[in-house]
DNA sequence: TGTTCAATTTGAACATGTTCAGAAGGAGCA
DNA sequence: TGCTCCTTCTGAACATGTTCAAATTGAACA
């Protein structure tokens, strides 16, 4: 029975058990995702086949399949995996200040960092907006990698000096991971060199951010702040 | 010589001119659209195969691939004839009120309204997020849909009654732009009986667009202005 | 050792978007 | 009528993601 590895997108699912005995059987499926890690980077996501990827891995293509539920889903399991190796890059990154736009800053740099080399590959990721395909950012089979990764927006407010109001600390995780995305979005297609371009986007964005939540205290601005927070509890429904 | 009808993303474009009697030559492209559409509507999008649109349209699959570079290539080009067809109820909107939030809803609402049995359609579409892709929102194959969408807002901008600032009025139309992407977007997955969802959130992110809008002129947030402006400009790039 | 049974693995077959070399059509011209 | 040349159209062939019935493996058990 492959490892699961916290992403439910594979294909088949048998009752979840083992004897005992089959401990580094899933090697396998590790060497599935290694071997596609490889093409995708060789020839990029579309040009690696998935009779190459199983040939590289030494398995029949049917393998791949038992493995995941598709070519998709293997770029959704190197995404688990990244989000589990960068996790102590993240953790770093709440020691040493209390600044919430400097922590937001170096969580989105840490990530961008992580994947220069697979910017490509995330692409694939994008093609899937519909909430119903499991491959989807927004979808129930990704769940939690999308909380796990909201947890660090939500200690990034949690450990940071900002005044900010109850009723929003609530529903801004959300909020933040939103923006992240769009940020995550607008790097993966930046064409300009070493993608300053997102780089600039941050800086800007984030100042913006930060002022925003600055302000959002403001008596003045307190209508304001209970229209996004109405508003952010519509689209999570 | 097939009518590129404003898009750009067809098959080959022979060097554009007649002798003159081809006038009505092109239906094949016409027939091959309205065999799609059908088909479309009848089975979806995925379900609907080119053979089968090629078939019904009484042609060779090659044909249908002589006038339209890919099946989504289809797809655009209903999106491009819907936006003609959609003119003159976008026109109607500016006439009845000078509110630049109802100018808003209601040119959403007739977009909508339009797209109210094509919803799943649309969804083609949004698998490209690549700029580089022909038929991407954010190609410049697709510019001039673009723009001619970004007109209305332009247009909702200077009639409205509001007083804008100077400096937002330039990038306002791009903002409102992406805004009504966001929106159309979670209106193609929103599973929500009759999209109420959608609903609701055009009401309340509307009310948001339009404080947000008066509030801008505030002396206190002019700094805050810059930083949008700026990032809007960075954007675009 | 032999039997059982589920997990794993196989690869041929399938479905479908796309390509491409060539056929058909037809306009202009001699 | 025959020739040329471009547009339009044809459909077999191709590439590749995916499916699935059947074979293999190996642990548990008698």
């Amino acid at each position: 029975m492959p490892d699961q590895s916290a992403v439910n997108v594979d294909a088949k699912n048998p009752s979840a058990l083992g004897g005992g005995a089959q401990a580094r059987k899933e090697t396998t499926r590790d060497q599935i995702v290694a071997a596609a890690l490889d093409l995708f980077r060789e020839r990029g996501f579309e040009a690696a086949t998935m009779r190459e990827i199983a040939a590289r891995a030494h398995v029949a293509i049917g393998a791949a399949y038992y493995y995941f539920a598709s070519k998709d889903a293997i770029v959704l399991a190197f995404y688990d995996r990244a989000q589990k190796e960068m996790a102590p890059k993240l953790e770093d990154t709440f020691s040493s200040t209390r600044d919430l736009r400097l922590t937001l800053d170096r969580l989105i740099t840490v990530k961008l960092e992580y994947f220069k080399t697979s910017r490509a590959l995330l692409a694939a990721l994008t093609a899937h907006a519909d909430p119903d395909s499991p491959v989807s950012p927004f979808s129930v089979a990704t769940r939690e990698i999308r909380e796990r990764d909201m947890d660090y927006f939500r200690r990034a407010i949690a450990i940071s000096n900002s005044r900010i109001p109850k009723d929003l600390q609530r529903c801004l995780p959300q909020i933040l991971w939103m923006y992240q995305m769009g940020v995550i979005l607008f790097w993966i297609y930046d064409r300009s060199n070493e993608q300053r371009r997102t780089r600039s986007l941050i800086d800007k964005s984030l100042r913006l951010v930060a002022a925003l939540i600055k302000a959002s205290g403001l008596p003045l601005l307190k209508p304001l702040r209970h229209l996004v927070i109405d508003l952010v509890e519509t689209v999570e429904s």
